[in-house]
RNA sequence: GGCAGGUUGCCCGAGUGGCCAAAGGGAUCUGACUGUAAAUCAGACGGCAACGCCUACGCAGGUUCGAACCCUGCACCUGCCA
């Protein structure tokens, strides 16, 4: 079997590393503990922060032990970012993002077995900590013309940064030197973003225990433009289904761009590497298939929510983007369809016009919104083209006397069903 | 604590008494082309009971026929001096 790195690098998850032979080495020697971390900025964890579990299910899956720690206590701080200061959240709000989170991300790796993952809280080892200590045994290992040089640092210097975000990156590399000690971890993953914080540890572990430990860096997904991936017109694709409904989850996969199909199904899926090639070689053939996205857009799905939600998205995506007619669709699976999709009730008594009706569902912001969109020619109800926006929907526009597509633009679907 | 500069729509950023729902750029949305892709071109882009009305230029007052623009106070940010 070839080395994990290889499979790492082969998949295009290997951004920087601290000395690869010496990781290769240590990754060979026999299983390590390895640590990736998790702050508790929402309630949910991101495809983001997907990537990082994905990514320590391959290492747990090559026979290495994962410690995936929420930030109890770096969540009540904040990473230092470009944009700005952090506006913090209150202690219970965080305690209970802690909790979601770490619910979620343990889904992700094996808790039981050899290579058992362990689930670990920052917070354990920073609530009964002195500030006096803190600053004798940490502060001191940090220089500050280190610190500043540091690029989120730097860039923040004219519009300014909390003392607070300032001494993020000591309670991280706290972190690390804790799972040294307690666990003997010797590797921390996570994104490019982090390298900073990540090798700041390494360093703090090096001058405190004078040990060697590693750092792994994943890249920076990007989609076609270039702006950071997991976005959508809707905001971030969350992993939670409260938040972004299999469907949508489904639907941000399926709108992947040809030219980042296939490094997203290396990034992002367990297929073989020899599958993945051939999925492309087919998408290169007939593109207008979109084979690889409607693959990726599967397995993903059902890593993330499991194989059951994945075919309810799938079966109803196919049904809504079908090229057959809407007309056509037997009621249930036309209603299981809209209704997977995210669907609203109307009442036929208070006769609800397009406007209205793209209102309610959540296609656009407000009234002028929707006459802006049917004005400008974006408004579908069944995959016909409105024009009036005082079109009420009732009788004969309705589907099985009840149901309408409605559509805005190109992919945005909602449906609506009138009693 | 003092002095100076700043706070404009999703973001950046013009505007310093009427012609301002506010230039320009970005983001976003839609259309054409097409494949739920990209690129390109075009249009839109505060709200509403919609040729008008309402809300909006940090917050609260004031001057004026009329204020994003002038005055007063407050808040916050940046810099310099204590």
């Amino acid at each position: 079997m070839a080395h994990v790195l290889d499979d790492l690098d082969a998949r295009g998850l290997i951004a920087h590393s601290t000395d690869p032979d010496a990781l290769r080495s240590a990754l060979s020697a026999g299983p390590i503990a390895f640590y990736v971390g998790f702050d508790p900025t929402a309630p949910s964890l991101h495809i983001g922060n997907l990537l990082q579990l994905l990514t320590a299910r391959r290492l747990q899956l090559a026979g290495h032990k994962p410690l995936l720690l929420v930030g109890g206590s770096t969540g009540l701080v904040g990473d230092p970012k470009e944009a700005g200061e952090r506006i913090m959240n209150t202690k219970e709000t965080v305690a209970e993002w802690v909790e979601h989170i770490r619910a979620q991300a343990s889904a992700f790796v094996d808790l039981d077995g050899p290579s058992a993952a362990t689930m670990v809280n920052n917070l354990d080892w920073t609530a009964g900590l002195s500030t006096i200590d803190f600053l004798r045994d940490i502060g001191k290992h940090f220089p500050v013309n280190r610190m500043l040089a540091r690029d989120v640092v730097s860039s923040r210097l004219d519009a300014g940064i909390s003392y607070t975000e300032f001494s993020y990156v000591l309670l991280q590399s706290l972190d690390y030197l804790e799972l040294h000690r307690r666990y003997d971890c010797v590797l921390q993953t996570g994104g490019s973003d982090q390298w900073g914080n990540i090798t700041a540890g390494v360093e703090l572990i090096r001058r405190a225990d004078g040990d060697k430990v590693h750092a792994l860096a994943t890249p920076l997904i990007t989609k076609a433009d270039g702006t950071k991936f997991g976005k959508t017109e809707s905001g971030t694709v969350w992993l939670g289904a409260e938040l972004t409904s299999p469907y949508a989850f489904y639907q941000s996969w399926i709108q992947a761009e040809d030219s980042k199909v296939g490094e997203y199904l290396r990034q992002f899926t367990f297929l073989d590497l020899s599958e993945i090639e051939a999925l492309e070689a087919e998408h290169l053939e007939k593109p207008g298939l979109r084979a690889a996205q409607r693959r990726l857009a599967t397995e993903v799905t059902t890593i993330v929510h499991g194989a059951e939600e994945a075919a309810a998205a799938e079966l109803a995506s196919s049904a809504l983007f079908g090229r057959g007619e809407l007309a056509d669709l037997p009621e249930a699976t036309l209603a299981a369809a809209l209704r997977e999709a995210g669907a609203v009730d109307l009442k036929s008594s208070d006769k609800p016009t397009v406007v209205d009706a793209l209102v309610a569902s959540g296609l656009v912001d407000s009234k002028s919104a929707a006459r802006r969109a049917i004005a400008d020619g974006g408004a579908y109800v069944n995959n016909e083209r409105v024009s009036d926006p005082e079109t009420v929907l009732t009788g004969d526009i309705l589907l099985h006397g009840t149901w309408a597509v409605l559509r805005k633009g190109k992919r945005a679907i909602s449906g609506v069903s009138v009693s």
